[in-house]
DNA sequence: GCCGTTTTCGGCCCGACTGTTTTCAGTCG
């Protein structure tokens, strides 16, 4: 592919772009309903699925109109839009980062900036410890220490959290929930809910007919450093942890429990899609229930399917409310796929390697799980830090696991590999070895920095290789903390296609690699998935349904996840990569 | 700023909580 003009300007610059504007139309106290044109353009774009040279006309998109549409043509044209310089003269660059102090919004920052010419965090700083924002109409004296501590805060922590650094919150506190006492039911929502990658809180909502009573068992959780709302309906709190958590609690009659889990799930663009809806039928929907406009009752369900089933749609599961195409998907959800759908584990570590159970012990934990067949895949002699095998422990492995299988009937136990991709883009084993083995991994553990080329070499050679059935982890990034290697994506899957391999969705949390993003594209190309959970003891098993999750999150059909198969099929499928 | 076979003007999703007010604006989700 030569340079064209998709290279140089793509569409998540434009829709970088209009949410950029949007923020600085905020700033200048703008009217709501003109920023939430930028940022609804901005949404129409997102969800169009067409590639910026296939957008010809962009005012047929639903939600741009004359002006966002001059705004794109200009930054196409020019390579910069003539808007948003002429906003950034009027607005300094500093207020942005004050809109992260909770409590802070456009106009607010915007009238500190007006009227007491506030440009940046000293200049607030300042003027908080001078108290003249005390003195402004509309603060006082505890905004003016709200707005201090938050500034302090500010850089502290990033500001949304990896989805693994509160998984550990979220159970301590659905154990709380579970045993305390006038909780008739509770689930977790938010963004957690739907599966996103990263978090900035987490919501429970819960049922109860004596909401004082569980607010106050609330506020005294444990860990709990700061209280920052506690009302009849919703209690906000901070949990102390490896970050500081927000947590919100919603308290709702139990007959409302559909609707407010609905409505805090989000997310926000689903719901305001689901609004319109709603209002086009002449009713309006609330946390608490449906409401028909022309007789005032209010409409209550037992189930979230219940209440998308009102509105003529299939149930719309928790990880696709994302306004991209969802309501018009709708039927094909079911076909999703789903936990009890896993007939396999195809990626997972014992003691011979970095592991903390033995292969014995794995085996009897996936029958546990119902599996019919698991592979064994330690690491490979390279990676001497995790004990990797060579040639000849391997093969005293399989011994092992030849004997262990006499016990597991029902379980079929593959010896594998997680064979690493050498920086110089050899492997670690010889094809003349390699076919000794019945499933082999190919995976990168070293050499992070290299050039894509690189990268894309060494990817290619494994995806070439007859033997290799799947690619781990195939980024290598670690959510939160590290990038991964350079990966060209779309190469990479054009690649999976050409030589039937299989790609995995790594179901670690600090993982999730590849991304339910890049997982859409594979299943759009035809590319198959295995979602694995690479796990290094028995607890670790248990990440398949967070993998599982990520996977809807995806849009992925069970067809397209291949241990969802039966055995036999997947062998079937390997052979294909022989011919 | 966008949209429209009820509308080219007047709407635009809805409600809780807080702080500053004394009936409400701003923020948040």
């Amino acid at each position: 592919m030569v340079n064209t003009k998709d290279d140089a300007v793509n569409k998540k610059d434009i829709i970088y772009l209009l949410e950029k504007i949007a923020i600085y139309l905020e700033l200048q106290g703008e009217n709501p309903f003109k920023i939430s044109a930028y940022r609804k353009a901005a949404q129409a774009l997102e969800t169009d699925p067409r590639s910026l040279s296939e957008i010809d006309d962009w005012s047929t998109i639903k939600g741009i109109g004359k002006g966002t549409q001059s705004v794109i043509t200009d930054f196409l044209e020019s390579g910069t839009s003539e808007t948003l310089r002429q906003l950034q003269e009027e607005v300094p660059e500093g207020l942005i980062q004050l809109l992260d102090i909770q409590g802070l919004g456009g106009k607010k920052l915007a009238r500190l900036y007006q009227e007491l010419g506030i440009e940046n965090k000293a200049d607030l700083k300042l003027a908080c410890e001078n108290h003249k924002v005390a003195e402004l109409k509309g603060f006082g004296k505890k905004s003016e220490e709200k707005i201090l501590t938050g500034l302090l805060s500010l850089n502290e922590q990033p500001d949304r959290l990896p989805f693994d650094a509160v998984r550990g919150v979220r159970r301590s506190i659905e154990t709380a929930l579970a045993n305390m006492a006038f909780v008739e039911r509770f689930s977790i929502a938010g963004s957690m809910r739907r599966m996103r990658e990263t978090v900035k809180d987490l919501d429970f909502i819960i049922s109860t007919s004596a909401p004082n009573k569980v607010k106050e068992q609330l506020i005294k959780l444990d860990h709990v450093k700061d209280v920052i709302a506690s009302g009849e309906t919703k209690v906000s709190v901070v949990i102390e942890d490896q970050f500081d958590v927000s947590v919100d609690f919603r308290m709702v009659a139990d007959e409302a429990f559909a609707t407010t889990l609905h409505h805090f799930t989000g997310s926000k663009d689903h719901n305001v899609m689901l609004r319109q809806l709603a209002k086009s039928r002449g009713e309006k929907i609330s946390e608490y229930g449906v409401e028909n406009l022309a007789t005032g009752e209010t409409k209550t369900f037992k189930s979230e399917e219940d209440f998308f089933n009102h509105f003529d749609l299939y149930f719309i599961p928790p990880e696709v409310r994302e306004a991209k195409g969802e309501f018009e998907h709708s039927s094909t959800f079911n076909r999703l796929v789903t936990l009890s759908d896993i007939k396999g584990d195809l990626h997972m570590h014992t003691t011979w390697s970095d592991g903390a159970q033995s292969i014995e012990e794995m085996a009897r934990f996936a029958e546990a799980k119902g599996y019919e067949y698991i592979a064994i895949t330690d690491h490979s002699k390279f990676l001497r830090v995790a004990n990797g095998l060579n040639e000849k422990r391997l093969r005293e492995q399989r011994q092992e696991i030849e004997r262990v299988q006499n016990h597991f009937p029902n379980l079929k136990i593959l010896a594998g590999v997680e064979m690493d991709i050498l920086p110089d883009g050899s492997l670690d084993f010889d094809n003349a070895f390699l076919q000794e083995l019945d499933y082999v991994i190919g995976a990168i553990h070293s050499s992070f920095n290299q050039t894509e080329e690189e990268i894309m070499t060494r990817l290619f050679t494994a995806m070439e290789n007859p033997y290799i059935k799947h690619i781990a982890h195939p980024t290598g990034r670690i959510i939160g903390k590290r990038k991964g290697y350079h990966v060209n994506m779309e190469k990479l899957i054009k690649k999976a296609k050409e030589t039937h391999t299989i790609l995995e969705l790594n179901a670690n949390p600090k993982r999730f690699d590849l991304s339910s993003e890049w997982l859409k594209v594979c299943q759009e190309h035809g590319v198959k998935v295995t979602i694995n959970t690479d796990a290094h003891s028995k607890d670790t098993l248990d990440f398949m349904a967070e993998g599982v999750g990520v996977a809807r999150r995806g849009w992925l059909l069970k067809d397209t996840v291949v241990n969802t198969w039966p055995l036999a099929e997947l062998e079937a499928y390997w052979k294909k990569k022989q011919e």
